[in-house]
This record gives structure tokens, C-alpha cells and sequence, in this order.
DNA sequence: GATTAGCAGTCATTGATGGAGAGTGCTAAT
DNA sequence: ATTAGCACTCTCCATCAATGACTGCTAATC
């Protein structure tokens, strides 16, 4: 495609991006100061509405760019603005030292990922079940308490008191046996262990087997990947500019606030690429007039920005593939130092 | 006030809620089978009026209820309606039966809320530091690493893994020694303590001094209050059908997501009953389009539903009453039983 | 052959107008 | 104190015409 017919669509979705406008061929002689006439930015116009790259509402009104037209601008034109380093600055400080379990940790990141791009922000946390168990510890409480709590790569997975009156010895014991046998061992290794060993009645001492059901309940309860989103009131307004249904808008939230199929949806598409899926090349009908840009991260976790058709491409690439790298940082890290240490900690 | 005009003012409230729209002499003589012309009836709507008790939107149209008759009608007229048993049972039992931690245990709750009432719930979460510490552990996972455990009346505050060489005979002895002096005290008491010796550079070993340092950053860290809120989305549509601006709307819904303002205004309203504010009644200025029905439970917690103006009062205020004790009951069998138990535990 | 000026044609948007309908308040009768 | 009847008010909705923003086309120009 010719050059002033690439820039001639890149101004066009840019335009329309910031104003919500239709784009008509006088503003983008005024706006953009180009050296050619209206009418040939008429002519050129007509070429990219027959390539299907825009559309024009009614006969007489000016231009707005089809999704085939955004993809086209995303795959081509997006040239990955620099955030503006002050802002991002700030916001990254109280992240970095913010020490947290890892729930509180994507929490936070959504929040980010929202605050950065004005759109709406989720992570899906990473598959637990890919990560190993580093440690399982039972502590005794008082008489007839006993604390358990389970350890993996990526920091404290569940913890629970359990009522049992145990001396410390036979607590060191079943501790012992257990860490030795599945220290190292992926979680759903793990689960699956859990399972098998709580069924056999009588096999083991029933000591043990309680150790072996608290396990698995716990696992199961915790390998279930949560999904954090934030920031779903600013993204309304938009959607609602759009155009939107109202209905459909709260549609739409309410699925991303559904961890089970949103997250379902997240995982079948994601890569490590930053990608977008714009309007309706989504699989998933709700979310069909909207638009996802997303990558994955850490042990198949998932991040990325929700917003409107009509988004700053631009911007939400640059802020996921930050925020996305430096999360993936922190959970190496983590990963290295065995856990997340406290602030302060000696 | 006579008794017709009480029946009057109850069934145009009750049919506004129902409805939305204003109700009219004729309505109001279809749908309630009342035996007077409609001419009666407007000969009472018009003392009401003078009564600041309702209000007509134009000349000629029908009456709508005043924040004042809403108020008359929450005092006087509310009968509790009981709960729809069955729907009520199938959510009770997901609850009852979940074993959490407490952030999970609340958020749950304003789920739950927010379900049933089917307007947004909130759940501030209790004051912990009037709560008592219960034991602190340390647990010596391996050769750098020692696991910190601090438990309250209310369950597990926080858990955090400090790099630390300490000796598994050392840290005993510290364990021991903060133990005797710490446990029984409330947290705030606990959170004074730990910066004072923190502060004492040389009074102490430096082991211990890392120990208070920890106590007091876990401590600030997990003793601000958390509020907990669900089904905003569903609130949304309801304020603007409301005829709420969009904008106004969003800013709401942020208010309610923002745990500081909202949680300063709540504990500053609350108290152990029941009770509504009702728009203008709301003394922070962007609550006034909207309605409160909140009660405290525990230690200084507040939960509770947020809806339009326009709410069914009636449901309102069983549901809240009903999940308020119901959540109070759980929280003080915890506080029997020392912390909570797993289900399946030994 | 690409670009441009000029112009007719298209269509959303806006504001004015008027009739229909719903509901009230008043008056006079019961 | 209640009721029937009626005039009055005000919203709601549809219709209509004027306005103005853009385009597509044609013919002239570089």
C-alpha cells in the first residue's frame, strides 16, 4: 500500500481513538498538516473503504475504521509509546516495595495495569498446579491446635489449623515422612498423592491419613486459579459511548468478574506475545464489542487490559508488556529467594 | 395520622418500588382493592403532599414518594418480610460450609449481600486491633528461611518468611519469651510494643529486635480495615434508571470501592441495629442519591447494603439483619474454638 | 496519470408544532 | 366526609422543515 494512504488510515484510527469522531477529510487536513488537497484524501479514503479498513456511518458522514481496520493498525502502525516515565515512575515504587503474599501481589497488578492504561485491568494467577512444593510445616499451637502450612515455588500457597492433639514428636515425624516424600514434586503430583493416600483406609496410621486429607482439601482449594480484575467502573462509561447497551455493558463486566469462564477464555488464547483481539475476532460473544490486549506470564498466568473497540492500542501494548515483564520479574525472583521476604525482615 | 392515609402513603411507596413509576388515584384503586372513589384518595394524596410525605414531578402527574416518606415508611410501616426460604437455604448452605480465612470469609459475606438483597453489599472488616493476640510462631522451614505466624482471636492476621540463621534452640527462646509477654494483649497494645523495642537499638539481641520489627511492619500492614463490596455491576443499571448521571453514577461506585473514605464514613454511622440513611440523610455528599441499609457486627465491623433511593426497604433490612447475625455468630464460634478448623481436618 | 476545485446530492441533527392521553384540583351534589 | 363531573395542565410522541456537514463526481490543471 502507498505510503500517504498508510498514514492517511493511521491518522484516521489515531484521530478517531482521541475524538470518538467521525473523521472527515477536512479535519485531517487541518489537524495533520498535510500538503495534498481534500480531495485526494477523499480519493484515498475511497481505496481503503473498498479494502474494508473503514466505513462511513451513513452516506455523508465521515469516516470511523472497521476492526480489520484497527488490526491492520495494530499489526502495522503501532509504534510502543514510551509511558510517560514520571507517572510510571511513582506507581512503580509503591509496587516494588509493596511485600506481599501472592494473591495481594496480582491484586495489585490488575490495579496497576488499570490505573496505567484508563482501561480495565485482570490478571489470572498462574497454574499452582505447574509449580513444585517446597515445603509442608506443622506447627504445634497449643494443646489441641496444630498449624499446617504448605509452601511452593512461589511463596506460601494455603495454610489452615487443624484440631488435632498430636505430641511434637509425632508431629515432627509425619512432618518428616511427608516432606521427604513430596518435597520437589509438582502440586497436582502432589493433589493426586494427597488423594490416593486419604482413600487407603487403613494403610497408613491415621495420623497421617488426616495430614494427607487436610492436604488435599487444601490444594483443592487453592490450585482453583483466581482471576483479578479492576478498574470495570471506568471501563462503563466508555463502553456505554460507544454506543453500548447498557444490559450488554454489565454483561460484559460481569463476565470479566467471572473467574471460571473468563479465565477459561484467557487461557485457551493466551501466549507469551503481547497480542489483541479486537471486537469480534473474540470466540467469546460477550465480548465481542470489546477489545482484549493480553500476554502471558509466570507458570501460565495471564494479564492484560480490557477496553473498548476504540482504544489506545498503543498504550495498552506498552503498559501490559511493562507491567507483564516486571511481574515476571518479581515471581522469578521470588522463585530464586525461595519465597517473598518481609520489608524489613531481618 | 388517620389510618387511611397511612394505608395510602404505604401502598404508593409500595408500588413505587415495585414499579417506578408514579402512582396515580386510579392505580392506586385497581391494584389495591380499596373501597373509596379515587377522589377520596387524592383528597389524601394532597394532605400527604402538604406533609412533605410525597411529591408530583409535574402538575398533573402522579405522586412519587419523598426521601421524608421513605423515611415514615422505613419507621412505621416496614414489615420484615421473611426471606424466600429456599433460596435463602441453597446460598446459606455454600456458606456455612466454607472453611476461610477471614478476608475470604467477609468477602463471601458481602457476596452473599449483595445476592440476596440483590443491590450492592458491603462488609467492612472488623477492628482487629481490639481483637487479642492469640500466639505468635516461629517455624524454622530451612537453613535461611523462618516462617512468622501471628494469630488473633479472630484467626490468622498474617504470616510472613524472614531470612533469618537463627538456631531452631534460638528461635524457641525468642518464641517463648514474646509469647509470654505479648499473648492475651490487643493488637494495638502489641502494635506499640513492638515499635517501642524496635526503636531500642541496643537494649536488646538483635534476633528479637528483627522479631519486633517484623511484629510491627505485619502489624500496620494487616491491622487497616478492609472493605470488602460485591454486585456493583447490579447497582449500576438501577441508578441510572434512577435518572442518575452516568458520571455521578461511576463516582459512586468508586466511593464504595474506595475502603478508606467509605470505611471512615461507615464506622463513623454505624451502630448494632439496623438501620437506613436515606439520600439526603447520607452526610457524605456523593451518597446522597442513594441509600444505606448497614449494621455493625463483631469487633466494630459494619456490613450492609448499598441500593437506589427507590429500594425495597423491607427486603433490605431482613437480609442485612439476617447475614449481620449470621456472620456474628460465626466470627464469635471462631473466637470459642480459637481460630477456624478445616473441613476434614483431624 | 495524479491532483485539485467546484458543485450537486445525501443524510443526521435540531427545533418547532400540535394532538393525544393521563392525572390532577376544584366545585357542586350527595 | 365522600363522590361525580369537568376543566385544566403538562408530558409524550410523531411530524415536518430548515440547517449544515461530508461525500462523490466531473471537469480542469499540473
Amino acid at each position: 500500500m502507498e505510503d500517504r494512504k498508510k498514514w492517511v488510515l493511521k491518522a484516521i484510527v489515531d484521530h478517531y481513538i482521541r475524538t470518538g469522531q467521525p473523521v472527515s477529510s477536512q479535519t485531517l487536513l487541518g489537524e495533520y498538516g498535510l500538503s495534498v488537497s481534500s480531495a485526494t484524501i477523499r480519493n484515498d479514503m475511497m481505496d481503503l473503504e473498498e479494502q474494508g479498513l473503514i466505513r462511513k456511518e451513513y452516506s455523508s458522514a465521515g469516516r470511523v475504521p472497521t476492526e480489520k481496520g484497527y488490526r491492520f493498525f495494530v499489526d502495522w502502525l503501532v509504534e510502543l509509546s514510551e509511558l510517560h516515565r514520571q507517572a510510571e515512575h511513582a506507581l512503580i515504587e509503591s509496587y516494588r516495595f509493596q511485600r506481599l503474599e501472592i494473591g495481594e501481589l496480582l491484586r495489585q497488578t490488575a490495579f496497576l495495569l488499570a490505573n496505567l492504561s484508563s482501561y480495565a485491568g485482570f490478571v489470572l494467577s498462574p497454574r499452582l498446579e505447574e509449580t513444585r512444593l517446597e515445603s509442608i510445616t506443622f506447627v504445634k499451637l497449643d494443646a489441641q491446635n496444630v498449624l499446617v502450612v504448605i509452601v511452593s515455588e512461589l511463596g506460601i500457597i494455603d495454610h489452615a489449623v487443624i484440631r488435632s492433639a498430636l505430641s511434637e514428636a509425632e508431629i515432627r515425624e509425619v512432618s518428616a515422612l511427608l516432606n521427604a516424600t513430596l518435597r520437589g514434586r509438582r502440586l497436582d503430583e502432589v493433589r493426586a498423592f494427597a488423594l490416593r493416600f486419604a482413600e487407603e483406609e487403613d494403610w497408613y496410621d491415621p495420623i497421617v491419613r488426616g495430614a494427607f486429607l487436610l492436604l488435599k482439601s487444601a490444594l483443592e482449594r487453592r490450585l482453583e486459579r483466581r482471576l483479578h480484575a479492576e478498574g470495570l467502573f471506568r471501563l462503563l462509561p466508555r463502553l456505554l459511548e460507544e454506543g453500548q447497551d447498557l444490559a450488554d455493558a454489565c454483561e460484559i463486566l460481569a463476565l470479566v468478574s467471572d473467574a471460571h469462564r473468563f479465565g477459561r477464555y484467557l487461557e485457551s488464547e493466551a501466549s507469551p506475545r503481547v497480542q489483541a483481539l479486537i471486537g469480534k475476532e473474540n470466540a467469546l460473544r460477550d465480548l465481542r464489542s470489546c477489545s482484549l490486549v493480553f500476554m502471558e506470564y509466570g507458570f501460565s498466568g495471564v494479564l492484560g487490559v480490557l477496553g473498548p473497540i476504540r482504544m489506545d492500542y498503543s498504550k495498552a501494548f506498552s503498559v501490559t508488556t511493562y507491567i507483564g515483564n516486571r511481574l515476571q520479574a518479581i515471581l522469578a525472583l521470588s522463585h530464586r529467594e525461595g519465597v517473598p521476604t518481609v520489608e524489613g525482615g531481618a
